[in-house]
RNA sequence: GCUCAGAUGGUGGAACUGGUAGACACGCAGGACUUAAAAUCCUGUUCCCGUUAAAGGAGUGCGGGUUCGAUUCCCGCUCUGAGUACCA
């Protein structure tokens, strides 16, 4: 018979889910190996053809552990909370659990006609309430913790709240929020309840906290920078705007130093741990408090008729602006501050002939989102106050500015400007004309751009002209603490991670409100289920969707918290629940402790970098947490990573043009006459693009908004934009498998993606060399029957060259899957059938061992091959990876390469036994290298033994 | 903007520690088999110049450097992709 991959697919996937030949237990005599795949988000479009290369990879190394002997637990579930349910759900009134389940059951279909090995008695989802109990329960635990910096760990509030019983808040350290009280033990004990309540609240691990972020008005809901372009929502093309929030918040920064020193124990790849260094964003440096004027807050006083400034006058005496600089050195070069327009201060500073111009830049701002301020650092903008501030050091009087590349979230919202040393203050100083000061005599060339060294000696700098950098530091720190004005710090960039979310599709919040203050549920309530709603839109009050839930209260009498789990709260610990078996789950743990100790951590974790500063960080805080109670044991849950590179797609553009407000219409306009409008480009899905030609048709029915669309077209089609980027969802640029599966079959799929190329390298899908893999597995097919397909090996000894052929290809797949280097073994695989083929090689005992050798990687047709050999079904699965005998490979001769000035010229053949005096002596004695030297004498003759022979002349 | 990564024939890529650049495939061209097509097999295929065959020369995004020798190491650019805190 030929190559009958679809039958034989279907057949050994029905055997092995039938045989539950992957399901694993939680003791064995082999030692554990985990393998974890990132698990994916179950969207509409189905699998993409970008997330096999990944679960390909891992399984690749699932199978070959096996084979190497190791008991090997490969899980897999979804991530299925998540904005795209709910925007299907609003859009078409299905409920998300709904659509999530059809979804899944799309993916389990995609999954299992790849042929992969996991373990599905494992599953799990995030948005099972079974499931999300625990992460409900992590959620209580983190409410009920605080970080003890004496113990550098989390621990129980009880201990926190017997501190303040015996001893008051004195002698805490701990990570709190700024403005925290001090009080003695008698006081504690005669605070109300509700004060006390507050007071911890700012210690806890998961409090409430007031946050920014992208409001929409128009759609009564909170955006992710991701929705929100050129200012306005990517849905509707609605006005945006910057809106303070009470949030709850997660005190991720507790845990920012071990987050960074962990990184130096777990083997992952460099740049991406460089990414979590960044985001960590250690560093050393001072805080300066500048005193302001009291003149000028008095005159703003005398002038104010708002009375709540009062209160912030009777501390006039304390009033000031606190910055934080890694270069306290530049500290008499500052010649204004620059606040974040959200600051506090902000509408104390202003002054009454400034008041205008102020308001005008705080509302411009309200249309930026973060991200844009950030990039945007060529446009120079700012407003002055009218203020002035004292600096401590040596009175001098500096200017008070807003400027929109401040952040309110980063450090203190306020910075010191330097113009001689910072370039993007030299260019506020250069625009607004503020004097530019020289404090170093190495900065060079000022008057055209700002000199960051730390080089030279200081001059214009009272009692450090003269010092190094090094001098100049430790003397100023100690002035600044003796004036009571700043002090040495630490700080980081990380800001504490926002955990609340204004949506329907994810995890409840297990709190519910009395007075106003936030008490967890009983534990025994647990898991808080999703309620039911009429609509997934917020209420018209603008409260999250939760907001319409009939009759849902806790005991009856309490509000719940309406807002639910980010996404990245079920992802953060979901590779505990794979270690317990489907017996284990009903237990009262997330997973047993016998569990957690045979299985420890992940081995192996393969996924996309994209997760780097997100997933993988709030994993390891969690991680460290649940350590941290005693929990789990590990401090680091993933051992090694490896990032996988992105199969990118190819994505269509529309172009939507925006009116002369600036408000988006419903009219577009096609590619090539785009540049005559004002327009906002939007994806467009590309499975109704061909060749970038859009179905209008179709268009307007895959959204109710679109359904009267115009369009301007050119020739009379309308031709989209194209960019490749990442293959996702939100950028409707999938293209799932299936097609691929149906006309070639599994394992070649499988051997492609790994073909294409190196597996953490990004590339743009495509099927160009798709034929190549399919006739490799033919050819390997025919190795082992006649011309008429008829299955036929013989049982003679393998000659010298079989042996070699076959030995090459065990120690090159084995050196290749330690390395993750997978498009490099498939290569091998077909240049060893290919030398088979010219060997006429069928004996059983070199085709029995490249069975084993490929299994891995073509589980299907191996599998078939291995029985028709005679060997027991399923039990490929679990048989012994061929040891590799280098007697096989030793060669005694080498055609060495002779160049001429490093250019390879001829190959010369000698006995890899001579030395390098004798090789030289054999190469000048040859006639065609004598006659490249055209009778000279090399100057100089390099003989690099086993490699190569250079001459120079 | 900031952080990180990448760039090699017409295409995907190989070259593992500084030692024969282009393995292995795709595509293309020519040929065999066939009434024909598909499938299969064989030959060629970095570019330029040139040829019966040859012999030359250039060449790993761009510009420089280190070295007997650089795709590989160093410096400076260009372009592309990822992340940038509510996509997951």
């Amino acid at each position: 018979m030929d190559y009958q991959f679809r039958d034989l697919e279907k057949k050994w996937q029905q055997f092995w889910a039938e045989n539950q030949t992957y399901k694993v237990d939680n003791s064995s005599p082999k030692p554990k190996y985990y393998v974890l795949d990132m698990f994916p988000y179950p969207s509409g479009a189905g699998l993409h053809v970008g997330h096999p290369l990944g679960y390909i990879a891992s399984d690749i190394f699932a199978r070959y552990k096996r084979l190497k002997g190791f008991n090997v637990l490969h899980p897999m579930g979804y991530d299925s909370f998540g904005l795209p349910a709910e925007q299907y759900a609003i859009q078409t009134g299905q409920h998300p659990t709904l659509t999530t389940e059809q979804n899944i059951a799309t993916y389990r279909r995609q999954l299992d006609q790849i042929g992969f090995s996991f373990d599905w008695s494992r599953e799990v989802r995030t948005s099972d309430p079974q499931y999300y109990k625990w992460t409900q329960w992590i959620f209580m635990q983190l409410f009920n913790s605080w970080y003890n910096l004496e113990t550098d760990k989390a621990e129980p509030i009880e201990n926190l709240i017997q501190r303040f019983v015996s001893k008051g808040s004195s002698g805490i350290q701990a990570v709190s929020d700024d403005e925290t009280l001090s009080f003695t033990a008698d006081e504690w004990r005669l605070m109300p309840e509700r004060q006390q309540q507050e007071e911890l609240l700012k210690y806890r691990l998961t409090f409430l906290k007031e946050s920014t972020v992208n409001w929409c008005p128009a759609l009564g809901t909170v955006l992710a920078n991701d929705e929100v372009k050129d200012g306005v929502s990517e849905r509707g093309g609605y006005p945006v705007e910057q809106k303070k929030m009470m949030q709850w918040s997660m005190r991720i920064t507790a845990y920012a130093d071990r987050l960074l020193q962990g990184l130096d124990n777990i083997d992952w790849p460099d740049p991406l741990k460089e990414m979590q260094r960044n985001w960590i964003g250690k560093s050393t440096g001072a805080s300066v408090r500048f005193s302001l004027i009291p003149d000028a807050i008095k005159k703003k006083l005398e002038e104010s008729e708002d009375r709540k400034v009062l209160s912030f006058g009777e501390d006039l005496g304390e009033a000031f602006i606190e910055v934080f600089t890694t270069r306290v050195d530049t500290i008499f070069g500052v010649s204004f501050l620059v606040v974040a327009p959200e600051h506090e201060l902000v509408p104390f500073l202003t002054t009454s002939e400034q008041k205008e111009e102020i308001e005008n830049y705080i509302s411009q701002t309200k249309k930026k989102s973060e991200l844009d301020r950030m990039a945007d650092a060529k446009t120079v903008s700012g407003a002055f106050t009218g203020s002035y501030a004292l600096n401590p050091l040596n009175g001098a009087k500096i200017p008070v500015w807003i400027a929109d590349y401040v952040l309110a979230g980063y450090g203190t919202g306020a910075v010191m400007a330097v113009p001689s040393g910072d370039q993007r203050d030299w260019l506020f100083a250069n625009h607004f004309n503020l004097p530019i000061i020289q404090i170093l005599d190495g900065q060079k060339d000022i008057e055209h751009e700002a000199d960051a060294t730390k080089e030279g000696r200081y001059l214009n700098s009272d009692f450090i002209n003269g010092l190094t950098y090094q001098e100049a530091i430790p003397a100023l720190i100690e002035r600044l603490e003796q004036l009571d004005a700043g002090k040495a710090k630490i700080q980081y960039r990380m800001r504490d991670a926002i955990f609340g979310r204004q949506r329907y599709w994810g995890e409840p919040v297990p709190v519910y409100f009395k007075d106003g203050l936030p008490y967890l549920i009983d534990e025994q309530d647990l898991p808080l289920v999703l309620p039911e709603v009429d609509k997934y839109l917020p209420t018209e009050s603008g409260e999250p969707p939760l907001g319409r839930a009939k009759d849902w209260k806790y005991r009856d009498q309490y509000e719940y918290e309406l807002s639910t789990m980010p996404g990245w709260a079920g992802s953060s610990w979901y590779w505990y629940r794979y270690m317990a078996s489907p017996e284990e789950r009903s237990e009262n743990a997330l997973a047993p402790q016998s569990a957690i100790e045979y299985w420890k951590d992940v081995d192996l974790y393969i996924g996309g970098s994209e997760h780097a500063t997100g997933h993988l960080l709030y994993s390891r805080f969690w991680n460290k947490f649940l350590k941290d109670l005693g929990y789990v044991n590990e401090e680091e849950p993933f051992k090694k990573l490896i990032n996988q590179g992105m199969i990118q797609g190819r994505s269509n553009f529309i172009y939507r043009i925006i009116d002369d407000e600036g408000k988006g219409t419903n009219k577009f306009v096609s590619n090539g006459l785009k540049d005559q409008y004002k327009t906002s480009s939007v994806h467009v899905d590309v499975n109704i693009v061909e060749n970038d030609v859009l179905d209008l048709d179709k268009f307007r029915k895959s959204r109710e908004e679109y359904s009267d669309a115009e369009f301007i077209l050119e020739n009379g089609k309308y031709i989209c934009g194209v960019e490749v980027e990442k293959m996702s969802k939100s950028k409707f640029n999938v293209v799932n498998p299936d097609d691929i599966i149906e006309r070639y079959g599994a394992d070649t799929l499988r051997l492609y993606e790994m073909f294409l190329g190196p597996l953490e390298q990004s590339k743009p899908w495509n099927t160009n060399g798709i034929e190549g893999v399919f006739k490799f597995l033919r050819k390997l097919w025919r190795l082992f029957h006649d011309e008429q397909f008829n299955f036929k090996v013989s049982n003679e000894e393998p000659t010298k060259a079989e042996l070699k052929t076959l030995h090459k290809i065990i120690l090159k797949v084995q050196e290749d899957i330690e390395r993750f280097s997978f498009n490099t073994s498939v290569s091998s695989f077909m240049i060893c059938v290919n030398e088979l083929t010219d060997l006429k090689c069928n004996k059983r005992k070199i085709l029995q061992d490249l069975v084993i050798v490929l299994a891995a990687y073509a589980p299907h047709i191996t599998e078939e091959l291995w029985t028709l050999l005679g060997n027991e079904a399923g039990s490929l699965s679990y048989a012994t990876y061929p040891k590799f005998n280098p007697d096989y490979l030793v060669e005694d001769e080498f055609a060495y390469p002779i160049s001429f000035n490093g250019k390879m010229k001829m190959n010369l053949n000698m006995p890899l036994t001579l030395e390098a005096a004798e090789i030289e002596k054999f190469v000048l004695e040859n006639d065609d290298v004598q006659k490249y030297l055209d009778g000279k004498a090399p100057k100089k003759v390099i003989v690099v033994k086993g490699k190569i022979v250079n001459l120079v002349v």
